[in-house]
DNA sequence: GGTCGCGTTTAACATATGTATGGTCGCTGA
DNA sequence: TCAGCGACCATACATATGTTAAACGCGACC
């Protein structure tokens, strides 16, 4: 019976003989198994293996202060975990097991031989993509467990500290050229409620937000209210000379 | 001034003068700019070049039939619009201007030259990573457009696809050990409305959930009730021989 | 064979957010 | 100058979903 992952990588391509066995082999080294809740991978965790569900059920998930979860994903055979080990640092979310569920373990040195060697393009490009999905994973949190006044709130601190890292930032203050139905597309809400929420959060000295742009008085406060954490973002690669550190250095 | 793509990338790695200075070749050959609410790639389109927000904001946004609009995230200077041009057939989302943006161009071909010669399992790896997040994008839609029932129907129906790819599902039933808080956290709901909304799909007919696993007596019922497309999950590479077809064929 | 824990089911009630509508303000163009 | 338009703002009301709590079924385990 086929390896799970060659299933589901011959979607996109055939591969020859020798790939199939490649990858069987890869895949056959070492199994773990878990029991329903029991924990794959942690937030923080720095992997240097890669696991492939074999059987069962995971789910990449969140685990937000004050208790509420939020599963982002649901990881079937075949699917991988944690391809970002070979840019990103340290995970960003967990991956539990949610049935009863086996991982194959694949060594990273394994891995990267079959892929061969990464030019520094490539791998930026790899890690511009990896952290692209670590923000739409931010965003399901978003929507699934935050009400909007945090949602937006967040949203606008993230924007904030991207705006921060190109450098269009100033003074807490960067042009943002939305219409509040923008905002409602984003944020899953309507417009009239953005408008409220947008009030409130003026009102509270949270935001200035006139025709040309936002600006954050207080952002550590803005932060608060987000319930903002910036490990997504995977903002802490010091070796970058300390420029982006520089750049966002106080919001994260 | 430096390019806000280097600006971006090098928060992963410095790059050398050489990598740097082909970077800023490659974005300075062609420019488009656009008004806002001006669409830059439409969904189903088949892009050979790749699209580089240099200045302004766009949008990654899908449009739903009545009306409805889903922003899934804001690209601003440095973002790539669409890198999924390698290895996806077509877009499965729009990317609109939100305010006025100009966007460089950079041919498919010269970023191919910039990375070198992929492997059958690179490509295949990006494939499936590109494919992840376009399930993410569609969870970000389901979140913020869609109402409870739509929500569940939507993801179970996806879960019946993708059990049918890897060959788990026999008759349309599947094993999906979840139980309703997980659920719940993968919806964004709580557990009693999860219950409630299962009751109503299970009086309608439409599944059956029993302790081993999920039935979907009727997947073009559901497929219509769950408002279920399912180009985001790029399942219709024919080259790939006609088993996924087969397997998924009637379902998409 | 009881009891304990966990998941499910149901009920009554509370509220965040949606719907509908209209008003104001600042532009733009005739 | 005025009409028209788009964005923002406000109000009244409707409802999907959250909250809290309790009962039920059922397998696990002594």
């Amino acid at each position: 019976m086929p390896n799970p992952l060659t299933l589901k990588l011959e979607q996109y391509t055939p591969f020859s003989p020798q790939e199939r066995a490649r990858i069987e082999a890869m895949t056959r080294s070492r199994c773990e198994t878990y029991a329903p809740g029991q924990p794959i991978i942690h937030e923080g965790e720095k992997v240097d293996q890669i696991h492939l569900v074999l059987t069962g059920l995971a789910a990449r998930s969140k685990q937000l202060p004050g208790g509420d979860r939020q599963i982002m994903a649901f990881l079937v055979p075949g699917d991988l975990c944690d391809v970002e080990v070979f840019v990103l640092d340290a995970m960003d979310h967990d991956i539990v097991a949610v049935g009863e569920t086996t991982c194959g373990l694949i060594a990273r040195s394994e891995i990267e031989v079959a892929l061969g060697e990464l030019s520094n393009l490539t791998k930026a490009l790899w890690w511009s993509t990896m952290t692209d999905s670590a923000v739409l994973r931010a965003r399901i949190i978003d929507h699934g467990r935050r009400a909007a006044r945090e949602r937006i709130a967040h949203l606008v601190y993230e924007m904030l500290v991207r705006y921060r890292i190109i450098g269009q930032a100033r003074d807490n203050a960067f042009a943002f050229p939305v219409t509040q139905q923008d905002l409602a597309d984003a944020t899953g809400l309507t417009p009239v409620h953005v408008n409220r929420v947008l009030k409130g959060l003026r009102d509270d000295g949270l935001l200035a937000w006139d025709r040309k742009g936002v600006r954050v008085p207080d952002p550590a406060r803005l932060k608060r209210v987000a319930r903002f954490e910036s490990a997504y973002l995977h903002l802490d690669r010091t070796e970058a000379g300390d420029d982006v550190a520089a750049r966002a250095g106080d919001l994260v």
